[in-house]
This record gives C-alpha cells, structure tokens and sequence, in this order.
DNA sequence: AGCACGCCGACT
DNA sequence: GTCGGCGTGCTC
C-alpha cells in the first residue's frame, strides 16, 4: 500500500505529492485525510494523506512512521474546499489546508496542543473496614457515579491514595475542555413584525445569499438567532461569523442566553488549548453552532444548513497573508455545494454586496427601523475650522459642553479617536523630517509609556531622542494622537470624569476587554474612550452622547475605499447612542464639514452615499465595476525587482487582453524588512483567462529563487 | 522550509 | 593549510 502526502512545508517549491510506503502494521489505520508523520530528507515532516494507491512512479519509497488520527480530519468536503481555494487564490495547496485548523490540528511535528485530563474516582464493590476518615469519603459517593478531583478537594490526598491502594476506590482519567461557558438565564425575545417578515423572506428565498440590510439597532442580532433556531429544529446547524473585533462578551452573552451549551467559540482571544478543545466539540459533533472570526467559515459541521456573516463589510473577512480567501466566498461555495443558505448582515453593507443586493444577485432584505421604536440618534457636525482656536487640545467647546450635559444628567458618552490613516509618531519642526524605520521605510510609532519609536511591521525599536537626526536641531515632537493622550486632555478639561480607555494597549490581556466593557456597563465609568473597538457591536442603554473626535483623518487615506471606510466607521459608531429609553446625540468634530461621505454619514443616508459612491467607482473603474487584482513582486534587490515587475507587466499586457494594466510602482510600503516591493493593479471586468495566465506566472516564479510574486484577487487595501 | 553540498575569502 | 560565507538544489 502507498499513499499519496501532502508535507506541512508551506512553501511553493514543496508544494506537491510525495508518495510513501505504508508499513503492513499502519494499513488499517490509514485513510484519506488523515494525518502521518513521514521522513522527509533528514527529518520528520507531519502531512495530510490525499490519496491511497497501488503503485508509485518513484522507484525507491520511504515508509511513513505514525498515523497521527484516529478520525479523519481533512473531510471530504475540506479536501475539495481546499482545491478550490489554491484555484482562486493561487496560494500553495498545503497553506490553503493548513488555514482551516487551529494549532492543534494542523499538520505540524513541532506545535502539538494536548487535551487536557482530569482525575476521576470511581467507587469498587469491597468488603473491607474502612478507617471512620475513609467512610466520610466512601460515603460522598452516595448515589454518585463518580467523583471528580475537583469535588473531593476537601480530601486528603493520601486518603484518596490509600483508597485506590486498597481497590476500594479506581481512579481514571477523563478529558476535560478547557473553556467553559458562563450559565445564564435562558432568555427569548418577541421579534418586531419586522423582524419576523425579514425572517420569513430569508426562509423562503431560493436565492442562496440573502442581504439583510438593517440601520444599527434594528436587531439584526435576533433575526440571526431566530434562523439558527428555524434550522435547528430542521435537523440543520450554522456558522455565524463576526469581525474578530466584535466578537464581543456581550454578543458571546446573547448567543449563550438562547442557546446554552451548544457554541463552539473560535477566535484568537482563545489559548492554543482553548482552541483545539472548541474545535474537537466540533468535531466530535457536540455542539450545532460555531461562532467565529474569519476561520471559521471552515468548520466541520456535517449538515451545516446556515452561514450568518454579520457585518458583512468588515475587512477582516479577507486573509491579507496567504491563501488570500474572503470568507463571504468561501461561505458561498459551502454553501452552493450542501444547499445551504448565507445571510450576509450589515448595517453599511460594501459597495460589491449591496449592487448585488439591488441586482437580485443577492435576495435583498431591509431593516429599516429600531427595535426600540426610537428614530436614529441626530447627528451634530462641529466645523473645526472655526472651532479649533477656541479648541482646548482637540476638543471644541460645543463638544465639552455636550460631554459636561450628558454627565450631569448621569447618562454615558463614548468618545471615538479615529486613528484609521496614522497612528502616532514625531515629526521635526525645523526640518519637517519623520523617523522611519531602517528596514521598511515605515514611519516609526512613538510609545509614550516606554518612551521608545518602534516599527510596526518588523518591531525595530529605537529610544525617543529630541534631537533630530537629519537636521540635528532639538525639534523632534509628538504630532500623532493617541488614546492615551486625549485621555490626558480630557482628565485636565473635566478632572472629576471617569474615562475608561479601550484600545489595542488596555485590552492585549486576557479577559481585558470584557472587563473594560462590564465596567462601562455597570455605569463605573462616565466616558468610554477609545480607537474603532467603541465603534461595534456595543450596546448600553445608558449611552447618550457618542463624540468623534476627527472624523475625517480616515478620508486621508491612500486607499480607493477611504469615504465608504469612514462613512462605515461614523455610521457605526453613531449607532451606539440612544439604543434605551433615552434619546441619543452624536457630535462629528471635522475639518471637511463639506465632504459627502461625512454628510451622508450625519444624515444616516446610505442610499445617497451608495449612489454617490458609485458614480467615482464608475469613473475610476473600481470594484463593483471592475475586478482588480494587487500583484506584489519583491526581492532583496532592488533592480531586480523593478526588472521582474516590468517583466510581469510586459506579459499581463500580451495575454490579458481586456485588462487595464497600473505600474509598476513602488508598493505603499517599499521596503519591509529589507525587501523592496513593487506592485502592479490589474483592472477587468471580463477576462477569463485571468487565473490561469496568473498561475502559470506563480508557477514561473515558485522556481525563481531571488524574486517573490504575490497575487491578490480582489484585494482589501491597495 | 531546512539542510547538505560546493566553491571562494580571512584566520584560530 | 582550515573555518565559514551563503548560492544552488533536493526532499517520496
């Protein structure tokens, strides 16, 4: 027997299928889609098995050593899904496989995650005195089974020892998991009629992608919940997806409350352990429903019915490493395959879905009021311009008097720092000149606390010095703005406010940012103040007053989704206030009072800022007019690099005849860890032949030592 | 990816 | 003379 394996080396020259032979003792427990440990040159390699077979055209075979599963991991389903990822990203079949697992189940010989076991104690018939001491313990397992370490912790441990000595006590081992989950009141709310009807219609659609359109606040959440219960009772299980960011405590919360034990959680906040142990409930069919970041589009649910997508406009369903998937795609194909349906979710629907939506690509689906009956929050812009002399540090008088109001009425306000297009850093003032980082050409971010200028992509850290390094004049300062530095502001205008920071900083550690939001949530704190976190998914009743306080610095920047970026993120946020009884204000402080993506955000009209939109898209050929495609090409050299790139060009132009070919230029960032990066924009609407004109071109390029070649359909940022 | 093999410069 | 630089090629 020979099977056919797939190493874990995620590199394109690997990227195929090295056969093996299988030792007489392991041919039972060999099967497709299982893992193996196999010698590979002179060391040992983990690989998935895709095929099993007779005969082998390679004349001297080496034999696998270890069958890793007792299960078969890569299904049926999984082993196609993945072919089609390495069809429509290009990325190596290997990496598209391994990005379906946790640590623990993918092919690796070293990041091996172990289950986790408990002591349990089971009770042996004896006829035996017993010590009075070991009568009280006997008698614990009065009507019990078995006992757990964890229920015996009042016991010695010797006694327990002498127990299991004298076989009147067997003790055994038991796999535990190792998250638990919070038990709450069950709890289900009456849907709105509206509700109801947008249930209903996605019910009965034939489409397989439905578009559910809904303002924030109008309970898209229970719309949700009411469909995975419709399926539920069809036998049917369901993948919901959120933004990593806001897969929150209270939206973890809401889930719990319906539907108890029966989530998988999968996002990165989880421990490798944590991890694997979601996945093997998973696996071990225990639980119906999985809830999770972008990964988890892949789960193995068998009779997976229903794949919720909410917030369906966030960037964080595309992989910006590869494979390059989108999971809106991914959950599509699934979904086509089993006949099962999408619902894609969204208050500020992209651009691409919500065309579709009007074209009936997708079955369109409007929200279009509050649960709570209450008209959206008004929307006050502050003109910067005229306010900023008047200005204490970056807040305008209106908005402090505002902030002061709300507090005085024991109401909430959260203040949104929109730090999308810089974060902070020093400039000079005499010479004008930034500090970047020597190995990829980045401006460096200054960290007050440590007092350090560091490299966001390659972690260069250098001490803050005054004095500039070009000019050598001592005029190096602090432009950007941070949380922590409006923070400051805010305690020196209003010293007797409470002001919670949420931010990348107060929330690294674990459990941070459940802590932070159950604070806010006690009425602790008066303001919540932070970065695009504050902007989703949060829901207090007390919140009143939302502030921006630059609502344009994201129209800055150089990215062709910059206005429907910052209409998404004002839109959002907006939506946090006056979500309970009490009627919510929100406040733009902006230096582009006149700009349309800004005032359509004020006037909460997304159609307007859609039709807008896409009269630029049109004119400029973006999506959802045109595909494009980001081709990144990059060596240590630089010429070469530039010589590839315009090779690359020469060879789009021959063989990609309706395409619009941009560049080569220098990537946004040209060096990065000391590699330089060109990029050329392809721009088509009909090209057939584009993945395969591209394939071969990545296939030339996996031989070709010095230079990389990166392709990125339908790509994010460009 | 990693490791061996191989062919040219400065040193215990 | 050798140690070691990293370019090239291979892994069933």
């Amino acid at each position: 027997m020979i099977v056919g394996v797939l190493v874990e080396i995620t590199s394109k020259s690997v990227d195929k299928i090295f056969d093996y032979l299988v030792p007489k003792e392991l041919e039972r427990k060999v099967e497709v889609g299982k893992r193996v440990e196999v010698p590979f040159g002179n060391r040992t390699l983990v690989g998935f098995i895709l095929e099993i077979k007779k005969d082998s055209d390679v004349s001297t075979l080496k034999e696998i050593t270890k069958v890793l599963d007792e299960e078969v991991i890569l299904t049926k389903e999984l082993l196609e899904l993945g072919k089609y990822l390495k069809k429509t990203t290009l990325a190596s079949l290997i990496s598209c496989y391994q990005v379906m697992f946790p640590k623990g189940y993918k092919a690796s010989i070293k990041n091996k995650v172990n289950k986790k076991y408990r002591k349990v104690y089971y009770l042996n018939d004896y006829n035996k005195k017993l010590t009075s001491k070991q009568q009280e313990v006997v008698d614990l397992f009065k009507d019990k089974e078995k006992l757990t370490k964890d229920e015996l912790t009042n016991v010695s441990t010797s006694i327990l020892n002498t127990l299991v000595k004298n076989n009147i006590l067997r003790q055994s081992e038991e796999e535990v998991y190792r998250l638990d989950y919070e038990k709450n009141e069950r709890k289900i709310r009456k849907l709105t009629p509206l509700q109801e009807n947008a249930v209903n219609n996605i019910l009965t659609t034939d489409n397989t992608v439905s578009l559910l359109y809904g303002v924030t606040g109008s309970g898209k959440t229970e719309v949700y919940m009411e469909l995975i219960d419709k399926y539920l009772k069809k036998g049917l299980k369901s993948i919901v997806l959120v933004p990593e960011i806001s897969l929150t405590p209270q939206l973890i919360k809401r889930f719990e409350e319906r539907f108890e034990g029966n989530i998988a959680l999968l996002h990165s906040a989880l421990s490798d352990g944590e991890k694997y142990d979601e996945y093997r409930r998973i696996v071990k069919d225990e639980v119906d429903i999985v809830i999770g970041a972008r990964s988890a589009v892949f789960a193995p649910l068998n009779n997976l019915g229903l794949i919720i997508i909410d917030e369906c406009h966030s960037d964080s369903y595309k992989q910006d490493n590869n494979p390059r998937y989108n999971a809106k795609d991914v959950a599509i194909k699934r979904a086509k395959e089993l006949g099962a349906k999408v619902v894609l979710g969204s208050a500020t629907p992209m651009l691409e879905e919500y065309a579709r939506g009007l074209k009936n690509v997708f079955n369109l689906v409007t929200l279009d009021k509050r649960v709570n009956g209450k008209e959206l929050p008004k929307v006050e812009l502050i003109d910067m311009n005229k306010e900023i002399a008047k200005s204490k540090g970056h807040f305008s008088l209106p908005l402090i008097d505002k902030i002061k109001e709300t507090i005085e009425r024991g109401e909430q306000v959260i203040l949104l720092l929109n730090r999308r297009g810089y974060s902070s850093f020093v400039t000079c003032s005499n010479c004008g000149e930034s500090v970047k980082c020597p190995n990829c050409d980045i401006t460096l971010t200054y960290h007050k606390s440590s007092n350090i200028l560091r490299c966001h992509y390659c972690g260069y850290a250098t001490k803050y010095e005054i004095t500039c390094p070009k000019c050598h004049e001592k005029s190096l300062k602090d432009l950007g703005v941070g949380t922590e530095k409006i923070e400051e502001e805010l305690k020196e205008i209003l010293p007797n406010v409470k002001v919670l920071r949420m931010d990348v900083d107060t929330t690294s550690k674990k459990g941070a940012h459940k802590k932070i939001v159950d604070t806010f949530a006690r009425g602790d704190a008066d303001i919540l103040l932070g970065t695009q976190m504050v902007a989703k998914g949060l829901d207090f009743s007390n919140v009143t007053l939302v502030g921006v306080i630059n609502a344009d610095t994201s129209l800055m920047l150089p990215d062709f989704r910059s206005s429907e970026k910052t209409f998404d993120l004002l839109n959002q946020v907006a939506g946090r206030a006056g979500r309970g009884e009490k009627a919510g204000l929100v406040v733009f402080q902006t230096f582009n009072p006149d700009n349309y993506a800004i005032n359509y955000a004020k006037d909460n009209d997304y159609e307007s800022f859609y039709k807008e939109e896409m009269k630029t898209r049109k004119l400029m050929k973006y999506p959802p007019y045109y595909y494009l495609v980001s081709l990144n090409i990059s060596s240590k050299d630089s010429k070469l690099a530039l010589v590839e790139a315009k090779k690359c060009e020469k060879l789009c132009l021959k063989y990609l005849d309706k395409t619009v070919i941009l560049g080569p230029s220098p990537a946004s960032i040209f060096k990065k860890q000391n590699i330089y990066y060109y990029q050329l924009i392809l721009k088509y609407q009909y090209q057939d032949n584009i993945y395969e004109v591209l394939e071969k071109l990545v296939e030339y390029y996996a031989t070709i030592n010095k230079v990389n070649l990166d392709v990125d359909f339908n790509p994010i940022h460009l």
